[in-house]
DNA sequence: TTTTAGGAGACTGTATACAAGACCTGACAT
DNA sequence: ATGTCAGGTCTTGTATACAGTCTCCTAAAA
């Protein structure tokens, strides 16, 4: 395997690649985790697989049952669903306080990221456009200025992330003119017009989710695969 | 150590017992948690600690600095009040999902959290009485039917608990009589009401920890509902 | 044909062993 | 006084070893 220099240790670096390889859909839903082949597959012993294994279970990605082992999390279009109730809720929150708040560090960390995001659309870099999009919205999370809303909002927003890879749902330009109303509503301080975008955001990339669950899936509840 | 024959894993064992001593406060706040001697303290190994302390860490009650160490969180008055804004946000939505909902196990398992808790009360239980006002607000969670909603409320209620013993700032019988009407408006299918008497009671909290910690409130917070 | 007993293999759970980094201390130099 | 260097200790990171449990396959019994 290739982990790179960046990690001080072999767990965060495991940790981040099985991360990875879920978000890709390298390792499918359901699909058995058996830490000696992971172990092995990393070049790393069991130790750092297993402590990884716990912090994305924690995290939601992946099940544990004990004594049989760890699976892939399967994300039934319900729950796919489910999630954006969640996040309506957390990042219209989160776009209040991020308005309420208006760090100019943080604008131009917002800036920023948009910038990178429309290079990304003008060039078609259309898995970099995925990760700037969790990036945005993490941004407007780190924004809010409340540590353990951003301690929640990361992993959400991988998840999120996850059922659109999984989905082949990407949204389309669109979405970005989207994020940049949003941001000019924090950093104009209007935390009623911010939240308003960021749960009207959301409620569009349901949207857009539940369109591309009708579409590519025969039965709409069992759109999983695998195992 | 007494470790219950609950569980089927040493590690879940370990998890629960560090949370515990976490949230009751025997192990304090900055406090470090070396390795060797919790598995020492608790008759393990260092395997199943170092696991826990992943989990523990993902929830947000330990800090872990590679190669330093881990450490028990420490939680400012600050952090403790912005976690009252994320409760608002995630609660609210419970209760709205729940009374949305309306399944009749979820009313029954509500009613007889709520009666356990009478119970507690009445003989003066007050440790209990904190686990069981925990309990029913993740009872909520769970009416709401959201499969990640109730991943997430779940670190959060406990660490909502942990902000209170650190503060020494229980609430009243009253908190009790919100927990009542809650109920009856989940009950009666009443959405919009479930989710104002959430937030709220939730605020209510807030207004006790902020008299607790001897600070002045910075934002009412007087948002309405969302959807 | 179905059911059940049992045993081999695979895998997880736990413990132990070893490697390496971080911190402290004190001597010595500037 | 400040700095820094060496050595020793404490602790974490990682690997390996062993034990216990589950699965699955096979074959005998009903």
């Amino acid at each position: 395997m290739t982990l790179g220099a960046a990690h001080q240790t072999l767990r965060d670096e495991v940790t981040e690649e099985l991360r990875r390889r879920i978000l890709s859909g390298e390792l499918a839903q359901g699909e058995r985790l058996v830490e000696d082949r992971l172990a092995a597959a990393l070049g790393v012993s069991r130790n750092p697989v297993r402590e990884s294994i716990r912090v994305l279970a924690a995290e939601g990605f992946i099940e544990v049952v004990p004594r049989l082992g760890a699976t892939v999390a399967r994300l039934s279009a319900e729950e796919g669903e489910e999630l954006f109730d969640v996040r309506m809720a957390i990042e219209g929150l989160a776009a209040r306080l991020a308005a309420r708040k208006r760090d100019p560090a943080s604008a131009e960390r917002l800036r920023q990221v948009l910038e990178q995001a429309r290079e990304a659309v003008d060039v078609g870099r259309l898995e970099q456009v995925a990760d700037l999009n969790t990036a945005f919205h993490l941004a407007v999370g780190e924004a809010a200025g409340n540590s353990y809303l951003s301690l929640m909002m990361k992993p959400m927003l991988q998840r999120a992330q996850w059922v659109f890879s999984q989905t082949a749902a990407a949204r389309g330009p669109h979405s970005w003119s989207e994020h940049v109303s949003l941001y000019e509503a924090i950093a104009a301080g209007d935390e009623d017009e911010a939240q308003a975008r960021a749960i009207a955001h959301v409620a569009a990339a349901r949207r857009s989710f539940l369109v591309a669950v009708g579409r590519t899936t025969k039965h709409p509840n069992d759109w999983k695969t695998v195992r």
